[in-house]
DNA sequence: AATGAATGAGTGTTCATTCAT
DNA sequence: TATGAATGAACACTCATTCAT
């Protein structure tokens, strides 16, 4: 592995376990077993750090949700997509505790984030109309994109929420399925007669994995 | 006004105008007039100052939502409730910005966050419950705590969420007023027959203050 | 003596003893023995210290160039405008070596420079128009202000020459005293037939200073 | 040409435009599109860049200043030697600037720089005595040697003098220009009858290319 | 109660220089 | 010759906190 991508891994694994406020440049450095100098010679500085990490997060958000094509819908698909909203919010998970805090010093990331926010929604939105097309999801048109961004405002949210109303701090990855299911919930509200079973089993997946 | 409510009082309207993470003591002290070791004399640290805002933030939230007995259920009553809501969200919105961060550094001040948040859902469980009783809500038992819950969640993440979502950085009472819409929302969509009109004479009264 | 001022006269000393550019904050901060943060407590930044030490040099140069009014011209007189080119000279010696540098990295400090410059040039020039009148030199009105501005050049550059033409770095008085008889013999080149006397002794006068 | 050559032509060039204090061994590397390795197997450290630009600057002073021998005395001879002044000037133009700076660093330098300074002034002090011998000056011997220092002594601080009393930092070759004809005035003070409109054309040669 | 000078460890960052390849 | 990653001491500056008065 290059040091440039130590350096964001490293930087990435420091942020979630101590939050992003709390590691300074000297901390990455230290853990990593680089001096200073080296972490600033392949960086321009932190903020240049955090917009590699958010590169990445980027990359994940746009391959994840992709709008299936010709696809036979059954529990494994559903499974990839709530996988991948379970790596991004666990690997990512620093951004959902620290996320004001960060764009409020970086305009040029906030616009980032909202573009990349926006074509989550819009691609979300797209795979729900999917699955109500092929009848999976009994729901009318209007509410569609609504749904989504329930979807991900829950998503979102739930590490926050979850890191403020748990007296343990630390977040492990059960406490992010229990988001999942969460998520799961308000899809399964609109689940058809044929596609309820399908849903169950999608949901006894994540509850086996957030008990464990 | 004794010094040390001035400088609650100070440092609340500082963090909320700015953020907690970049004001200092020193900036609290020169926006009072008064000298840091004055403040100094008052607060052991910044922590304290902190967990005395929260006082106020605690009981607040223990006056505002008390279950009411034996009184007519109309829109001024509802409105009391979620002018308290408005209230509690206004006056500390620095809390829904960087809670997560000063729980992190403050495990004493997350455990009183804890009692008073579960105490909060407790009362507002009671008032969903009375109103189920009086005929306004129709809903299953077992659904009046995850309402409140949920409503809690979206009240809560209402200002981050905005925070991040929108360009404009600036949270003014419009955008605290469409927060309020949402939640109110979520509990129209359990109204009976006859209690539909007075939940939507209550949108209306936050929808004319959310376009002010 | 208050901090300040020591930090102001503490860094002065330091400044034309190293150079500006190679004294640090926290050097002149361990010289005075005390704390960084001390030293910034007084002083928003090292470019704030320098203009302090600017207005110090601004005083110097306006208190000491005023022109005489009904006063018998004889060497003392002289004596004290001179007397005032050297002290300047001395105590803000790094500056004839960093004044570029210096001006270069900030503005305001530059127009400072050229209008405190402006002003030292028309009240020098005033001068040698009433010593003109008084009948000790022999100019045309037209040749006053460049006379002025030529001893002003010699002046300021003497430092920075001496500094690159001697194998020895270091400055001292006599040093200073050799360029304040340049600038004499500029000023007795046009001398009248009645002053010549007392300008050779002027010249005398600081000849044996130069010598000691 | 050769990559030290490159180092050295690119290293002075940069210093000229920003400064040699601003300009680190990495801006040159990069600025050449070698690496900052490269840049130290061909030289020492950044000091060692230093000697190598002042090399060219002692071969073009002694090159330049050589004193004629049975020559016609024209305006061209005279061109000559201040086209040679010009060239030196406006190509080592930083270190009019930043001389003292540069030559308090390196105590080796500093005696290179005396030295060649000493062969100058010799060097231009006989020319003067040929331009005597010639018949187109009017001046004493004994005068002949302060008034080639005074001449070197303006052009040698016109840059750093021009930095520091316009508001506009930028030199330009019209303002070196400029100098070129303060120093051509103090020769022309001594002129001859019969060489005096030798001077005058001197003059409206620079003037011309001052204006321009 | 109050002042305000003082502390000192820490912050992100820079840059001349080195060194394995 | 050349690369480019790596070093580390230094830089200007910050801020929660202390303390003599």
């Amino acid at each position: 592995m290059k040091t440039s991508e130590k350096i964001v891994h490293g930087s990435l694994k420091l942020f979630n376990e101590h939050g992003e406020r709390s590691i300074t440049t000297n901390h990455i450095a230290a853990d990593l077993g680089i001096s200073p100098g080296n972490l600033y010679y392949h960086f321009k500085n932190k903020e240049d750090i955090i917009q590699s990490i958010f590169s990445l997060y980027e990359a994940k958000l746009q391959d994840g949700f992709q709008p299936y094509v010709d696809q036979q819908v059954d529990v494994e698909l559903l499974v990839g997509y709530f996988d991948t909203m379970f790596d991004i919010l666990w690997h990512f998970r620093f951004m959902y505790t620290n996320i004001t805090d960060i764009l409020n010093r970086d305009q040029a990331l906030l616009e980032r984030y909202l573009i990349v926010q926006e074509q989550a929604l819009a691609r979300s939105s797209a795979i729900l109309a999917n699955l109500k097309k092929d009848g999976l999801l009994d729901i009318e048109d209007n509410d569609i994109r609504p749904l989504a961004d329930t979807m991900r405002m829950i998503a979102c949210f739930w590490i926050g929420y979850k890191q403020t109303h748990l007296s343990t701090v630390t977040i492990d990855k059960a406490v992010i399925y229990q988001g999942l299911l969460r998520v799961i919930m308000l899809l399964k509200a609109h689940a058809t007669m044929s596609s309820l079973p399908t849903f169950k089993r999608l949901e006894q997946h994540y509850q086996q994995l957030a008990n464990s």
